[in-house]
RNA sequence: GGGAGCAUAGCUCAGCUGGUUCAGAGCAUCUGCCUUACAAGCAGAGGGUCCGCGGUUCGAAUCCGUGUGCUCCCA
């Protein structure tokens, strides 16, 4: 230990120092033992990414939890990982391949495409690690999980295979969003709505062997997908349309003779009250195609241009068609007017390419069933939702009203259906080739085509017939087993892991997901485990900068976390974000709360040079009678308390979820309690020695604040400990235990811990306003004053008399039983302190401020004299509340009393 | 269109089951201090019709209704 320490606190590298200390020590890992379990999972983020603001929020809180539980007796083990993010990863492989290396997706195999996919990923996607490090993240790096790891690869293959053969996924053609640029399908949540400014166009259709001119006009967003329509609909009770009966139309551009159908589905207000009908291409439409059983004309092509069934604008891409759909309408004079239009489209999440509603052979999970039991988990209680009243509901709602899961994606990268296929089309669904074919055997031989001879194949396919599913999963059909895998159960079920650390304790998660993932977890674990994945669900507010936008790479607004941890050090930027995040509520986050935990750092520190420097100067050993020893000691009982109570606060907020409130209560501690107040208190004379109670007392109360604040800034705080004592080898804050410290108060009092705390309050308001008095008077720091005091409580006054003495300069301190001439008095509650001093005052100063008084605690006398005067108040209220008014009242008088007679002295 | 939430100091927010220890905190502002832990600091101070309007109540920032404004989710 030296005493040479910096002047400032250097986080870089104490930060390098202390994570590597923890991880070699092995303290981050966890196996199962006799203890209870403290389990999160974290929220995977995308292999390739890096972490922004928010993830820098919720895996700080994470990190909050962990270590308190740690430190709380618990057995705390967070699971680090990675997703493989299917959709955004190839995106970015296939732009990065043709970038740098001129290679297009088409001319490489899926094995070729596959290999650069992982090189990427073993390229790029330690920087998550890494930073999650520099944050100081607790994690146990012994089981740092992937969702394409072989083992996870293989419960995802089982989980899809024993929902097949439950029933629970199909494969069928269905209306489904397709997104033309990464030419996938995507589920619904993977659709973001967004208003558009489009236009309405109202286009003419004629009415086949009608009189002369006869025409219907229709009304359509989509002109390029006339090529598509198969019939026109009208409402059955439009009056306007009612001699249409059994009519045929011709489609504009193609020419295509299409029914005229009447269904109320059609609103009769909008538009015209005649609607174009196109099943291919529209959700409604679809269905009413069903209903009316109408042809499906699938005019698009899987990039969004016209295939060859539209006839017309074929190869062009379907923007470009909607133009020249106009432009040829104008021309055959068939488009009789266009109309702004407000509108929603829909966007790919991932690519933000306007979504195409397809009609397509997809894999889809029946979600009703799993649906309800997992509704059932949140609304029971079981799992816990954080802000409740706030998700609750959206929760509910999306459950109630789940559709099913559209899983395929036609990508490479993800988890390959295990889907096998004849070249009939015939399929069977198992994990190997091997599987499949003798499943095709089986159903070969069931269905009567007995062999003929002891060979045991004679069916009229062979092996290398079956072909294999193209398509991979969602990669929310891996994330939502992530509780259950991270400890291999769903691989290995039943293993010591998956049965001491499952249910997780918390999931610490952004609103964003609800659906895509939380909903999805409880599902499966309902479904996998017969339990709730997780007790506690809380949900992170999104981070937006200080305008109150969200954070996002094309503002640029997002702050580069490793650059902020450069800038700032790691627990200052912890601090700044978990400063500024009351829970679930969006946060503004800005530099500066950054900046403030720098300063706070700092100010940790410079206590911590204060308390070196005494030690320096000396520790005496004094004898003293009991109350010379209270008197003393006062400052460290005080403190003693208050910490106690600050602790039983922060407690009641953990309980709460309440971070950012137990971050506030500890900073003021630390800052207010301990450096403004208790240090000042207890500081000796320039130069001379210490008391040793209150040395060691101090040694205790820093140790047990950095051991308050360590789960939030755990680097300045480990640091710190190991500055105050030596320790032992395997001694450090990180693993110590709350409560441990500091058990053995050093400082025995006899006070009870709330009438110590009142007469703390009653010193330090005494001494704001004896220091309000000079500052208003002028008086310098140095002008030293004399001080008396008129109180019922002389006796507690005189505990506490040296440390007010010294806080305001007084060079003597007297207690008196009247008013004292030629001083300034100021009245602290019934109190009344006189203050004499050389420097010439101005008695119209105090003067103003106790007539100020006056009439404040005169209007407070009067409202409370008027309230008990109230008959119907003093009847019904609760008689603890009259009790309390009278009281007050009481109070009030004897404040009045006080100020009146402070001002006839000063005549 | 359906649902949820929010509106308190210049800014960001606390205020649990109604009751002047309830009108608060942190930033920001103003004043005075380079006081040998810290000027990245210390000591003080000022600042609000608790969005408008009704209602319930002895009593409303708090409960109910309504209007306005904002945010989010869903179609």
């Amino acid at each position: 230990m030296s005493n040479t320490l910096p002047k400032n606190f250097e986080p870089q590298q104490v930060e390098e120092k202390w994570y590597k200390h923890w991880t070699e020590q092995g303290y981050f890992n966890s196996t199962p033992d006799d203890r209870k379990p403290f389990t999160v999972v974290i929220p995977p983020p995308n292999v390739t990414g890096v972490l922004h603001m928010g993830h820098t929020l919720n895996e700080t809180v994470q990190d909050v939890l962990v270590r308190k539980a740690r430190m709380s007796g618990f057995n705390a083990c967070w699971v680090p990982g990675s997703d493989h993010a299917s959709i955004a990863t190839e995106a970015k492989v296939v732009q990065l391949l043709e970038k740098e290396k001129g290679i297009k997706k088409q001319d490489l195999s899926r094995e070729e495409f596959l290999k650069h996919a992982f090189e990427w990923k073993d390229k790029y996607g330690g920087i998550i690690n890494h930073q999650i490090k520099k944050l100081g993240c607790s994690v146990d790096w012994n089981r740092v999980t992937f969702t394409m790891d072989d083992h996870y690869y293989q419960a995802v293959i089982k989980v899809f295979i024993d929902l097949y053969n439950k029933g629970l996924i199909y494969r069928g053609a269905r209306m489904i969003n397709w997104d033309p640029q990464a030419k996938t399908a995507l589920s619904d949540e993977e659709v973001e709505y967004k208003d558009i400014q489009g236009k309405l166009y109202y286009v003419r259709y004629k009415v086949a062997n009608g009189a002369g001119d006869e025409s219907i006009l229709i009304a359509t967003q989509r002109p390029e997908t006339i090529m598509g329509d198969t019939a026109v609909c009208v409402n059955p009770n439009d009056e306007r349309y009612q001699h249409l009966k059994g009519k045929k139309v011709i489609v504009p551009l193609v020419n295509r003779e299409v029914p005229v159908i009447f269904d109320e589905y059609v609103d009769p207000s909008f538009g015209t009250g005649a609607l174009k009908v196109t099943p291919a291409h529209d959700i409604n439409d679809y269905n009413l195609g069903l209903k009316h059983n109408l042809p499906a004309i699938d005019t698009l092509n899987e990039d969004g241009t016209l295939s060859a069934a539209a006839q017309v604008f074929v190869g062009m891409d379907r923007f470009e068609a909607r133009k020249k759909a106009v432009e040829q309408l104008k021309a055959e004079g068939l488009l009789m007017k266009e109309e702004e239009y407000q509108t929603r489209l829909g966007f790919s999440q991932r690519t933000n390419a306007v979504v195409e509603p397809r009609i397509s052979t997809q894999w889809f999970v029946k979600m009703r069933e799993m649906a309800d039991d997992a509704l059932n988990a949140v609304t029971s209680g079981d799992v816990k939702i954080h802000p409740e009243e706030r998700f609750l509901a959206t929760y509910k709602y999306w459950l109630e009203n789940v559709k099913d899961w559209c899983i395929s994606r036609q990508l490479w990268w993800g988890q390959r259906i295990p889907a096998w296929y004849l070249p009939d089309g015939t399929f069977v669904v198992a994990a190997t080739r091997e599987e499949a074919f003798q499943e095709f055997q089986n159903q070969w031989a069931k269905a009567g085509n007995q062999s003929n001879s002891t060979a045991n194949d004679h069916s009229p396919f062979t092996i290398d017939d079956l072909t294999q599913d193209e398509d991979v999963l969602d990669t929310w059909f891996s994330s939502w087993l992530w509780p259950i895998e991270v400890f291999n159960g769903i691989s290995q079920p039943n293993n010591p892991d998956i049965n001491y650390y499952y249910p997780t304790s918390v999931l610490v998660t952004g609103q964003d997901i609800i659906f895509f993932w939380v909903a999805r977890m409880i599902m499966a674990g309902m479904e996998y485990m017969k339990e709730k994945p997780f007790e506690y669900v809380y949900f992170t507010g999104m981070v937006r900068d200080k305008q109150g936008r969200k954070m996002s790479k094309s503002l640029g607004n997002s702050p580069d976390l490793l650059e902020l941890i450069d800038r700032f050090g790691a627990d200052a930027v912890r601090f700044g974000i978990m400063i500024s995040a009351p829970a679930g509520n969006d946060l503004l986050f800005d530099d500066s709360s950054c900046e403030q935990g720098k300063f706070f750092n700092n100010k940790i520190w410079n206590a911590l040079k204060l308390l070196k420097m005494w030690e320096t100067n000396g520790i005496a050993s004094y004898d003293r009678s009991k109350e010379g020893f209270e008197k003393a000691t006062f400052a460290a009982t005080w403190f003693q308390a208050r910490l106690n109570q600050v602790k039983n606060e922060v407690e009641a907020l953990y309980k709460e979820f309440k971070l950012s409130e137990a971050l506030k209560t500890i900073y003021s501690l630390i800052w207010d309690d301990f450096c403004s107040w208790y240090l000042e208190w207890v500081k000796p004379p320039f130069g001379q020695p210490i008391d040793q109670h209150l040395y060691n007392s101090t040694l205790d109360y820093f140790e047990q604040l950095m051991q308050l604040l360590h789960p939030f800034m755990p680097f300045v705080t480990e640091e710190i400990y190991h500055h105050l004592r030596d320790r032992e080898n395997g001694n450090d804050l990180a693993i110590s235990q709350f409560g441990d410290l500091g058990e053995q108060q050093a400082v025995v009092s006899s006070l009870q811990d709330n009438v110590v705390l009142l007469l703390g309050n009653s010193l330090k308001d005494a001494i704001t306003a004896i220091r309000d008095v000079r500052n208003k008077n002028n008086m310098k720091p140095k002008d030293a004053i004399k001080l008396y005091i008129q109180s019922d409580n002389q006796k507690g006054y005189e505990l506490v008399a040296d440390i007010l003495a010294k806080q305001v300069n007084a060079d003597e301190v007297n207690f008196v039983a009247d008013a004292v001439a030629g001083c300034i008095t100021t009245v602290v509650g019934k109190d009344k302190f006189y203050i004499q001093s050389e420097v010439a005052v101005d008695a119209n100063v105090q003067k103003d401020q106790l007539l100020k008084e006056l009439e404040y605690q005169k209007g407070f006398l009067e409202a409370v004299n008027k309230k008990l005067s109230n008959e119907r108040f003093v009847q019904n209220a609760k008689p603890e509340i009259v009790e309390n008014e009278r009281k007050k009242q009481n109070d009030a008088a004897q404040k009045i009393k006080a100020i009146e007679e402070s001002l006839a002295t000063l005549g």
